[in-house]
DNA sequence: AAGACGGGGTC
DNA sequence: GACCCAGTCTT
């Protein structure tokens, strides 16, 4: 039986018209080199939420550093995490991992070919479990992205609201009917492609779209009010100091942040939130003492470092400070001098602290 | 269903 | 400043 919302709609003719146009004017790309399923699973991870260009240097750093399952399985984490170092979402690659290790030891090294099981692999979900059974499998399967929402809302003239969970799964029921079954990869790909080059989110290009003779919201002329989306929150903002902590051989110090939240497992320096009361300077360098078990001689401000996250606004001011000892450290503390800083995974906001202190000293 | 989770590019 | 990006996990 056909879906309603496929109802006079030129189904073969839509696939055949995407995918010649997808062979014609495909980017060419790293992880389009061939179908390797470890290969595409990476280049799937990464491009969550991140734009091709800003991922491509990443993905050929990565693939030198782990280019097989195994590699990555092996690897120790503060590597990986290195390896992700300004991508953001850094537990895609912990799951990532996780995963691949879950790969190595339950299904022999060999990424699963079912959606049941590749979808119990943590960091998969609906896309990128649709992503690689289509394009290194070559299944019939959905991906369902902001790309693909935004290209079949207009084609469709689908109006629910693309910022709602349940919106993906009326994609996921038409797609089903709508795939091609012949070239599923050319398919997938070439809906994501089309979103990305001219299907956009603002002025689409749709004189030089390949299926605009199919697309309803280009026929009514209503293809810049699709698709509709809710709006989100605004970012809330957070003060904050940070300390460079330096003892009398020249190293600063440094330390691991927790497992789990915001930026888990990167690396810091010391830094505490203040509310607008507590802020002076007697009391951090107190409780920084008593951090640090040594007594700390807070100096000067250095640097101001505005950071933005989708959700938090960082409002960073950073001091100076200095310890008389060489300073101990643990399991979550190190004092490194300015090359070896070059070995952790910092958040960008830390990056800009580090930056701007070894380009001063 | 809504919030947590990064960072960068664009208008 | 707001939006968006080849989304997923947790609550």
């Amino acid at each position: 039986m056909q879906y309603t919302k496929l109802t006079d709609f030129q189904v073969e003719n839509f696939q055949t018209d995407l995918i010649e146009w997808f062979k014609e004017n495909q980017r060419t790309l790293p992880w389009r080199e061939n179908k390797d399923p470890y290969r595409v699973w990476v280049s799937e991870i990464m491009l969550q939420q991140t734009r091709v260009d800003t991922v491509i240097p990443y993905y050929l750093n990565f693939m030198r550093e782990f280019p097989t399952l195994e590699d990555l399985a092996y690897a120790e984490e503060d590597r990986i995490l290195k390896a992700w170092e300004g991508l953001g979402y850094y537990s895609r690659v912990r799951n990532l991992q996780t995963a691949v290790r879950e790969v190595v030891e339950e299904y022999d090294a060999v990424v699963p070919r079912s959606r049941v099981d590749i979808s119990k692999l943590k960091g998969v979900g609906p896309y990128t479990a649709g992503a690689i059974l289509s394009i290194a499998y070559g299944q019939p399967e959905p991906a369902v992205d902001g790309n693909v929402m935004r290209v079949l809302s207009r084609v469709l003239e689908i109006d629910e609201d693309i910022a709602k969970p349940k919106t993906r799964k009326t994609f996921e029921e038409v797609l089903y009917e709508l795939i091609s079954k012949e070239d599923p990869s050319s398919f997938n790909q070439g809906m994501m492609e089309l979103g990305a080059l001219i299907c956009t989110p603002t002025s689409p290009g749709c004189l030089l779209c390949p299926v605009r003779t199919h697309c309803r919201a280009y026929k009514k002329g209503i293809q810049d009010t699709l698709p509709i989306k809710s709006k989100k929150k605004k970012a809330k903002r957070k003060r904050m100091a940070a300390f460079v902590i330096v003892n009398e051989t020249g190293q600063v110090l440094i330390e691991k942040r927790p497992e789990t939240g915001l930026l888990a497992k990167l690396w810091q320096f010391p830094n505490v939130e203040v509310d607008s009361h507590s802020f002076n300077k007697e009391n951090m360098a107190l409780s920084l003492s008593e951090q640090v078990g040594e007594t700390i001689i807070l100096g000067d401000r250095i640097q101001k470092v505005e950071h933005v996250f989708s959700h938090i606004i960082w409002d960073i001011e950073v001091y100076q400070a200095k310890i008389e000892a060489v300073g101990i450290e643990d399991a979550t503390h190190r004092w490194v001098d300015h090359h070896q800083i070059e070995e952790f995974a910092f958040p960008v906001s830390h990056q800009k602290i580090i930056k701007h202190y070894f380009d001063g000293v």
